[in-house]
DNA sequence: TGCTGAGTTGAGTGTACCCTCAAGTTTTGA
DNA sequence: TCAAAACTTGAGGGTACACTCAACTCAGCA
């Protein structure tokens, strides 16, 4: 643990190394050698900070699940405009972390059980989320319709996602805006 | 290559052992051991048959991303009930190439730059199959708007289908077939 | 100013990786 | 039937990996 200024610099440096190789080289590009170098410290130094590679590397991971997530406060009273508007933001204001998050929930890199889990209970209460917003904004509906609706709408931004990091070009923030109606 | 009855099925085995593998284990578990531990082969008789383990992977890999595309043949007549009637099979029979085909969109496991580029351009020639389809069974629809809605369309197939890879409780064929309306 | 502990260094360790190859066995086809 | 070709074996080589550690520097503070 980084305990002086020194310290907590070094750990955000490698930190900021590990976010861009992850979402760059993948993980298997991701080796101590790569994050070091691109950190700019040396593996004495990384281990000093962290207890092991895989732990640092979590903690990204960790930080790009929750970083999908806006105002955990706001969870009860968003709407789905919100909601959107989060998911643009979160998009267009951190791709690294996007494509990390998105990857992950593939399970196509870091593959580990209790990761794993995590995701998914991670998943289910964004979905719950969702369908939380869609509710109050369509109270006419039977609630089982529009739980079903708030997880298709939270699939298709994740759809519209993945199709926006596979093509630059890809007009995410348009089709997102779309979905509204 | 394979030349004989022997080779051949040999051939088979590993490749089958890798696509298990990439799908439960993802690229980093999808060692050389791990394969010819599963195949029951050992290294040698893999690079009899192999070049590399980079190129026995993009063997599987190409597979998937060829398995999304159901009946080339019919590319121009298809109906928007048949691609997603596709998508329904291609998740159902075969989850462990849609794992694999997800996971490299994402670009999180084997990250290389042709497989890259090759990925961007299966998914544009995927979205024009779908505007396409789309814009046939809406005429009166603007080219344009048509072709967005294809794009969409596809985004949200994807997501659905990001969601059944994360829960296995989800409910993609119906959440499919509701996208029909 | 000098003590303490946090931070840094980089050569070095062991391991697991991908791949090779000489020697042997089996299959193919003339 | 038999020689050539295809296939299999498994010990072993070179490399790149994650990680360690003794020796060092440096910042903060009494």
């Amino acid at each position: 643990m980084a305990r002086s200024r020194a310290g907590i610099e070094t750990r955000r440096r490698i930190l900021d190394a590990i976010r861009e190789l992850l979402a760059l080289k993948g993980p298997e590009g991701t080796t101590l050698k790569a994050i070091c170098d691109q950190a700019d410290v040396q593996p004495g130094s990384f281990y000093n900070l962290f207890e092991s590679k895989e732990q640092a590397i979590l903690t990204v991971v960790r930080e790009a699940i929750e970083a999908v997530d806006p105002d955990p406060g706001h969870e009860g009273i968003d709407t789905m405009a919100d909601l959107v508007q989060a998911y643009i933001r979160f998009m267009e204001d951190d791709p690294s972390l996007a494509r990390i998050y998105i990857s992950i929930a593939v399970g196509g890199g870091v593959s580990d059980t209790r990761l794993e889990g995590r995701v998914r209970r991670h998943h289910r209460e964004r979905a719950a989320r969702f369908a939380d917003a869609f509710a109050r904004e369509h109270s006419d509906l039977p609630k089982d319709r529009a739980r079903r609706r708030g997880e298709l709408l939270l699939a298709a931004l994740n759809g519209l996602a993945l199709s926006g990091l596979i093509d630059d070009e890809f007009d995410f923030r348009g089709h997102a805006l779309e979905l509204l109606h």
